[in-house]
DNA sequence: CTTGTATCTGAATAGTATTCAGATACTAAT
DNA sequence: ATTAGTATCTGAATACTATTCAGATACAAG
């Protein structure tokens, strides 16, 4: 045998996804006929392809075949391809809140440095979040999440986590509270659309830490 | 004939599309071999079906029949789907561009009155554009366009645009040249994100005009 | 050890992009 | 006007895709 190519063989291609398969990588083919947790596995293969692919490009029966299983079964779990998506997205907002979180709980503290220090980060691990995962983050905000429902429950939660950030900076006389009003539209609005630049490359990549500068700049600068 | 549906006929079927389709508005069934302007014809059919369907779901047969022709006579004017949509999105990005010119045009004069208002404008049309049109818009967007050269001619006139109009507000003293550096980076980013994520749904349909307001706000704030 | 049930398969249906040999209609040369 | 040439478009074929469903399989409870 040629070497080079042992982790590949000819498969089955009983679901006429290629003839060349690459050997699902954690565990052997299957013996098992039931598979331990289908409903996650199907999530994570399709989160992964989604990262390699984008979201559009996003095949079912890929999905099915890296986790080692046939298209079929995917039914069984989700009505259709839209709602694997549906539920896809929604571990993703969830992943982005715990990051966040993540970042704000390394930065303790009341004083004005600290609460200024976590307002940036926050944005920034949006930001980079973004960046280092394009095509999760078109997923996220591309529309495909069809009956998007007002007040999903991450949603809300990330929503009051930048408003406590906010609320910090204003109990620390950081902004005014003239400002505080505009806090959360006005951050969340740019640090959106400057992800969203510069990740589709209308804008450079060093934009974001002058945009965080200049937000900055000119939050404090409201109400004197 | 049951009424009512004259304007449809049994179609050939021959493409596979639907038994019962509606014929071309403009034009009676094609006599004539060659289109007229295929090309364009395509492209604003792509454009049609993408409004009403979203940018995932285009499929080229659907774009070939609304025109009269062919799945593969496509292929001669785009070398696959993929670049049909980068040519409809170039489209996009000029409709754009020349629906913010004209709102700056029907705002003339030098006050200071007239560059706020010219720069709110310049807003607002964005976010109407993306507000009526959400699937055109979430296609600009959405990382369809493979290989978005940096630069594109569009991309660099909508930007000196934005430009300019902040140059106004500088020259009248609205802003100062602190907050002037940070013009283009805020003002885009704000507006963007802002309309992504009322379109997406995280935000309420009259946060735009608040975003306005606190963004003017806080530009005016900055260096005295 | 049998019966039931949730889980998964295989095959079928219908729709998709893409390719290509060839048919068609327009164009230019004679 | 006739012919040859060429750009344009068609039809059929290939290889994908989502989705459905009857039935096979393996696990669990009696």
């Amino acid at each position: 045998m040629v070497g080079g190519f042992e982790h590949c063989q000819v498969s089955r291609d009983t679901w006429g996804v290629s003839s060349l398969k690459v050997l699902p990588s954690k565990r052997e083919p299957r013996q098992n006929y039931h598979h331990g947790d289908l409903e996650l596995a199907l999530i994570e293969a399709a989160t992964d392809l989604v990262r390699k692919n984008g979201p559009d490009h996003l095949s079912l029966r890929a999905v099915a075949q890296q986790v080692g299983v046939s298209p079929s079964a995917v039914y069984h779990y989700f009505p259709d391809k839209d709602e694997l998506i549906h539920s896809l997205s929604e571990r993703l907002f969830e992943d982005l809140y715990h990051m966040q979180e993540q970042a704000l709980a390394r930065i303790p503290g009341n004083s004005k440095r600290a609460a200024t220090l976590r307002f940036r980060e926050l944005g920034r691990t949006y930001y980079l979040w973004a960046h280092k995962e394009p095509n999760l983050f078109r997923l996220m905000f591309g529309g495909y999440c069809k009956v998007r429902e007002r007040g999903s429950h991450v949603d809300h939660e990330a929503f009051i986590m930048l408003s406590k950030c906010l609320d910090d900076l204003l109990e620390t006389g950081v902004i005014s509270p003239q400002m505080r009003k505009y806090g959360e539209l006005i951050t969340w609005s740019c640090v959106q659309g400057a992800s969203t630049l510069i990740v589709e490359g209308h804008l450079p990549e060093g934009a974001f830490e002058a945009l965080l500068k200049g937000l900055e700049l000119s939050m404090k600068a409201v109400g004197k």
